[in-house]
DNA sequence: GTCGTTGCAAAACGTTTGCACACCG
DNA sequence: CGGTGTGCAAACGTTTTGCAACGAC
């Protein structure tokens, strides 16, 4: 009954990543991580504070860095919901985002629904849809009720 | 067989949509319009240039207040197509955007192609998709076939 | 003449870069 | 000890703000 919540990547596997293709392993990139996976979705500067929060000399700089390297790693992702910065989860945190316009709610939104689509526009134009990396907007439940 | 590419906000219009609201019309609003409507879509920076070609000492930062304005009244929209700057196009101007996070082209689609997946949003969450303002991103056909 | 609108300069915001020092392996 | 990784400061691109002057009505 275990889903594994935590994913492949336990303590000691960012290690071997690293290790795998010559980087260093760093209290600083096992504090990204983990801020990354306890915040579910969050921008480089709440990162930031939260890392800051079990080793408050870490430079903002060092974040956007190991951000940059946990994304090329296939660790983490980030998405644009709009205006502002990115935000970043962890890679197999998948989901739409659906943001409001209007309240700026982010919803998240299973991503098979997108499947259809992927299908569609392959077919069309050959193009691959990142199922994962989107963000729809438009206008959430509560915004419409009370909007027009 | 007039479909009317120049929409119902011809040169008079734009002032009696201002006025209607207690607004003024300005050379400056009605430049920032039309290079709208000629770029296609466009970042702040480029419409500024673009609005310059005609009147050089216009300030980047009336384009910033009057693109707000615009889209305050409904003539344009912006669509974050990633990082940096957004994009403005006159608002009848529908597509959906697939953007190639490989080599950053912007392919336009028929926004239809969207109709199913905004039924099935609104019915699971409530959510009301805007098809107009979207971009997705993926990789475009040509990347798919160089990359692996 | 009023008051909305503009231009300019400066600040704010998010991100990147250069460089010397630190520390992983 | 070699070279990767870090912190700091400064630069960068984009957007916002404060304020005095301008100009639409």
């Amino acid at each position: 009954m275990d889903t594994t919540s935590r994913t492949v990547d336990g303590p000691e596997s960012l290690k071997n990543t690293l290790h795998q293709r010559g980087l260093r392993m760093t209290p600083q990139r096992q504090l990204v991580l983990d801020a990354v996976r306890d915040l579910g979705h969050a921008t480089p500067e709440q990162i930031c504070a939260q890392v800051q929060r079990a080793a408050p000399a870490v430079n903002i700089t060092t974040i956007y860095r190991t951000l940059d390297l946990l994304e090329k790693l296939g660790l983490v992702r980030h998405t644009h919901l709009g205006h502002g910065a990115p935000s970043y989860s962890e890679q197999e945190h998948q989901h739409v985002h659906l943001v409001c316009h209007e309240c700026g709610t982010v919803i998240e939104t299973p991503s098979d629904l997108m499947n259809d689509l992927a299908e569609r526009l392959s077919g069309t134009s050959g193009f691959e849809l990142d199922v994962t990396h989107v963000a729809l907007s438009g206008r959430c439940a509560d915004c419409a009720r009370a909007g027009s």
